[in-house]
DNA sequence: TATCAACACGAAACCGTTTTCGTAACAATT
DNA sequence: AATTGTTACGAAAACGGTTTCGTGTTGATA
């Protein structure tokens, strides 16, 4: 048990002042020479680290970022933090993570925790139930404070900051425009309510999809949960009274979830139906058969945040511009469609 | 943009000391009633919140936990921090994630930088590389300076510390005997190299049910791969030319990746060849035919590893004794045994 | 009336750095 | 010999809190 040496000790040890050995060891003009040597090789032998709180408190700087996320099992916002931390740190950052766990509370507290000095800036995902409250005042006191942050994947125009998303109505557009041209015709929608700014999206693309090929929009092909819990009366209600031969789904899971059911009602995919997902995590590739899925590349957004936000910390100026940086999702094709 | 708030701007206004106002947050006795009054009416108005790195450096507290994992995107490891999250966070802690991404230098360098003073404790996995290299001064340094530390699932017995695994070798002998008893006779493992210190243990319990229930070990029938990677050609040639009827994996990629090639082949899962795999995640859920699985209890591992760091944190005790948690591990049936 | 708690508050040290500024000692210049 | 300029270092303030201790003002007590 050997507690860390301090600044202090080295001074007393070698019969300098503090001020000294801290110029000594930051290689400072001002020391002669030897007195650097001297104190650099004390440093050394005894394995001298600065203390990063009293660096932190003296400097204003933490050199950490908060990254704060609905959902840490979610494969996709485990991309994103990947992203992020592969940024950081090769930035000379560390990564905070906290799990708002898609409450509004738990959003609020890991906020306002990390927001009295522990981060520098934060990268934030909406909780679900933010969304649906849509109360920001959490947000928007950090903001003032003039702490930077950058959302992505779930935003909201409410709150002026750079962004990073996914453009999601172009990624179900695509994917149904895939359908269309594969020849399906009844093309089924399997969402989130609408509160999810992501699904409104994905909604908005399904639907401009069908109309500019010239296919009316069915309500009834559109199953609509309220929230990301699987519902298996939903989908076997869903599934059984409809003739549909194409299904989007705005999830894995969801996607998964739907397949496994009409493959044990014996159909075929994708010769009956065919599938496609969002998100390409695991799920999507091992699935049997695999499950084409619209990536949304979590890992680059996730950098692109982090770029985007040690940009802010790092710069000195006042004016606020800001940025959304819009990424294209690309469909990777694989069984589940032909 | 408004700055935060200090106890100084406080004093300033009130036309009281620094100490006072301190003191009167804290609803100290000292303090007068109407003093303590007017100074929290003052402080909830402009929404004063005392700044971390002062009270850290004062306090020789940060109140956060440092977590280094070798692999963020991986299931089990997610839900290992969802755990510590959840019970660190009660007890008004912040997890501080770092990914080795299953390199030694990163690990070293992550534990260095946390180590000064950015958190009270660490809870770590091992990288395999770290397990490979078998070097574990970076880990002696952090508990020689009296940093309490917990490990979880990759140990080792060369650093005193807290522990928490599961029964890794009982997880394969449950599986074994699973198989063994629904008549199978041909029971391959599929596994890393051994320096894995889990897959070791894993590799124990395959052996030790197959002799159990006088099976001899045909080391043919175990699949040794070098890393976590998937490497298609070794999977396709041990498949081809062996005659098994159920397989162990160490992990679920293993597992499905497996299953995928089999069923390719034409055979039926689990009539004529069966699956078990470890870490029940959302993959062995999903998996067609979902896949039987030894659970790990990830969260619960995390919970307990997070338990006993913050109770090593908050004792003041100098004496060191250390205890490891083993978990039991528990097999989820599904589609891929019979 | 002198003494003494109790009360209510402030001064100052401290946590471990960084950084500005002041200055002793010496050399160089005129 | 007086002035100026370097060089090499130390003192001290600052970051934003916590906490110990000292003290002026009361009112009660002997």
């Amino acid at each position: 048990m050997k507690p860390k040496i301090t600044l202090k000790d080295i001074a007393r040890e070698l019969e300098v002042s503090i001020s000294t050995v801290s110029k000594a060891l930051k290689n400072s003009e001002e020391i002669s020479r030897d007195t650097k040597d001297k104190i650099q090789a004390f440093a050394k032998l005894y394995n001298y680290k600065p203390n990063n709180i009293a660096v932190s408190l003296k400097n204003r700087r933490t050199k950490n970022i908060g990254v704060i996320i609905p959902d840490i099992v979610h494969h996709f916002f485990t991309t994103v933090i990947s992203g992020i931390e592969k940024y950081a740190n090769a930035k000379g950052y560390n990564v905070l993570v906290c799990v708002s766990n898609e409450s509004f509370d738990r959003e609020v507290i890991n906020m306002e925790l990390l927001a009295n000095g522990s981060i520098d800036g934060f990268i934030m995902s909406l909780s679900s139930e933010t969304q649906l409250k849509k109360d920001y005042n959490h947000i928007k006191e950090v903001t003032q404070q003039g702490i930077p942050l950058v959302m992505f994947d779930r935003v909201t125009p409410e709150i002026a900051c750079d962004k990073v998303v996914i453009d999601d109505e172009q990624g179900a557009f695509l994917a149904v425009k895939k359908f269309i041209e594969s020849g399906k015709k009844r093309i089924a929608l399997v969402t989130t309510d609408d509160y999810l700014s992501v699904s409104k999206a994905r909604a908005m693309g399904y639907e401009k999809a069908l109309k500019s090929h010239g296919i009316s929009l069915d309500p009834s092909l559109i199953l609509k949960l309220p929230s990301m819990e699987v519902e298996e009366e939903a989908f076997e209600a869903f599934f059984s009274d409809k003739k549909v031969d194409a299904v989007l789904c705005v999830n894995e899971i969801f996607a998964i979830h739907a397949m496994r059911l009409v493959q044990l009602k014996g159909k075929r995919i994708p010769e009956d139906i065919s599938f496609i997902g969002f998100t390409d995590g695991l799920l999507s590739k091992y699935a049997m058969p695999s499950l084409t899925s619209i990536a949304q590349h979590g890992e680059i957004m996730g950098e692109e945040a982090a770029k985007m936000l040690i940009e802010k910390v790092e710069i000195e100026t006042e004016e606020e511009q800001f940025s959304t940086t819009v990424l294209q999702p690309t469909l990777m094709e694989r069984e589940s469609t032909k």
